[in-house]
DNA sequence: CTGAAAGCGCTTACAG
DNA sequence: CTGAAAGCGCTTACAG
């Protein structure tokens, strides 16, 4: 025989492949008796119930599609082991994609999530994908929006504020007697590049001195960071900034490595502070300044808000939540 | 209307069912003016294919499951690309799971690819799965075991040598004069540690003279380091190791904040060498000296192995493939 | 190259 | 509490 099915382990337990399904899917309907008898005929058989199968005909998915942003930094790992341990309590798959920031990786996932018809999906968006979330809510899966485009007022949201945290991280800065900052991160079009950068920008105008200088990088991890440097150091030394604002810790690594290398001190010449506050800040060469984002508690928060709109879509409202990020002032940033 | 289905494409397009289906997988098959006019159909309704059905009239599904050991490890997010790198040419999904080296998890994660009828699955194994793994076979899932159990000759495997990797790094910290060793990973009966570990006893007994203390840790994360920490410092005075041989990275990095937090210089005092060589380890505030393992390079050949039995389960053979560490040096041993 | 018919394995009302 | 029947949406031989 091959695979056992519903009807073998209905003919082993001597009931009908219906009441089989209903000690699986509504056990309280089954008489204990049978119950018995048809899981120790499931345990003889191996019976594994195939999903599509199931699917098809429950037209649902219990599954959870997350898009993760970047699945190589830390912060968002955090993010998905907060949604995690949400969905664990309520027996839901998890299925995690990896856009790695590729607009066509990130419309693969959507297109796997939509055939799929799965129950609701997390997504921190990389291009505007607005249409295509809309689509999907409309053909029933629930949408929740992780840390980005929290613009779009019909999906619930949370977010991190992005304008608090470049205020907070510029006004360190400044308060420690930094005047030049250049502010490392990209591309600008990221709302939370933009936000921080004009966050920055708006607290060096209250100070009334000092400035941005704006260094855009195509990504957001090491290597930009590196890169980022070598604009820095092309300047003339007068324009040389005495701070940089890297606009996360993987690009505030990657500056400290490029400086370090190149004999320029952290903090003396250079101070840095990062964005995210990932493990590995604290650890760094200098440990790092950063602005501690609540990385696991947005995705707990988002894994709920979820699983409220997938219980009651139409009756539950939209709702938007932000949350604060913190300072935490290491020696990177104490000249 | 409620969602579009194959019949509304073709009933727009004014062919048969079967013929958009056709189109959809066999497009040889179906002459170019007819398939111009589904295409046009698909697009205006907005239809997309329902998995469900398809995996169900198909039997199997193209997606790879993936289940990961611990997605807070940069290690196995560095696998987890080399794997997508490879499956991203066959535009196949891949579905991470990620046990967090919990059994009961690990299990859930296999229960769902199962129901799924997977093609294939890449596992590192937390607890002893085997029989689980050959029922996976049997039901037509093909699997690849990605760096741990490779006992298991059933199964084609990737790994990465660590008695090799053990050896070449008690070697150094001999070398480099250091003699009371202490070991800190754990549990012991994860084959990384008791390899690497056996390895370490055996580079010592070769060499003569030295000592190798087993500090065993409940999991592999900063956090346990620091607690292998605690351990080493109630050890008398005389007895306390000159050198720590970190079971991974992650490990390494919390010996290195305890260490500093008690004013221990590394390496004067006491060098430590740790294991993966993950990005973090050169920033780290004294730059670790680390067993460089080639993740990305596993994780692509675990999933160009696993298409090859997929593509012909049958004749395809079993392969056993050992890649090859090698040290890096940097300063937490050059003392 | 195209279409009518059957069926993948399950669950859902419904009747009893 | 249990079962006979229908059907979820698609794809697969097969006939034409």
């Amino acid at each position: 025989m091959a695979v056992a099915q519903v009807r073998d382990v209905a003919a082993l337990a001597g009931v009908s492949p219906a009441t089989v399904s209903n000690a699986l899917n509504h056990p309280a309907k089954v008489s204990p008796a049978t119950l018995a008898r048809i899981q120790s005929a499931i345990d003889e058989l191996g019976y594994i119930r195939n999903d599509a199968a199931r699917q098809l005909r429950a037209g649902t998915n219990r599954a959870i599609g997350m898009i993760v942003l970047d699945i190589a930094n830390p912060f968002f790992t955090d993010v998905a082991r907060g949604v995690e341990d949400v969905l664990i309590v309520d027996q839901r798959p998890l299925i995690l994609g990896n856009s790695s920031q590729e607009p066509r990786r990130e419309t693969n996932y959507l297109d796997l999530f939509e055939q799929q018809r799965m129950n609701g999906v997390l997504i921190t968006p990389v291009a505007n994908v607005l249409d295509r979330l809309r689509r999907l809510r409309d053909r029933g899966t629930s949408v929740v929006l992780v840390d980005r485009m929290t613009g779009a007022k019909e999906f619930s949201s949370v977010a991190i504020d992005d304008t608090m945290g470049g205020r907070i991280a510029t006004e360190h800065l400044l308060a420690t007697g930094r005047r030049r900052i250049a502010f490392i991160g990209g591309p600008a079009n990221l709302t939370q590049v933009s936000d921080r950068l004009s966050a920055a920008r708006a607290a060096v105008e209250a100070h009334g001195s000092g400035e941005i200088t704006f260094v855009e990088t195509e990504a957001m991890n090491a290597g930009a960071g590196r890169i980022g440097v070598e604009q820095l150091l092309a300047l003339p030394a007068a324009q040389r900034p005495d701070a940089v604002f890297a606009a996360n810790d993987l690009v505030a690594l990657g500056v400290l490595q490029a400086l370090t290398l190149r004999g320029i001190k952290v903090p003396d010449d250079i101070a840095i502070v990062g964005y995210d506050d990932i493990d590995f800040a604290s650890s760094a060469a200098i440990p790092l300044s950063s602005v501690r984002q609540p990385a696991q508690t947005m995705g707990s928060t988002a894994a709920s808000l979820l699983l409220d709109v997938i219980a009651d879509p139409a009756t539950s409202t939209v709702q938007h939540i932000t949350l604060k990020p913190e300072l935490v002032v290491r020696r990177s940033t104490e000249g």
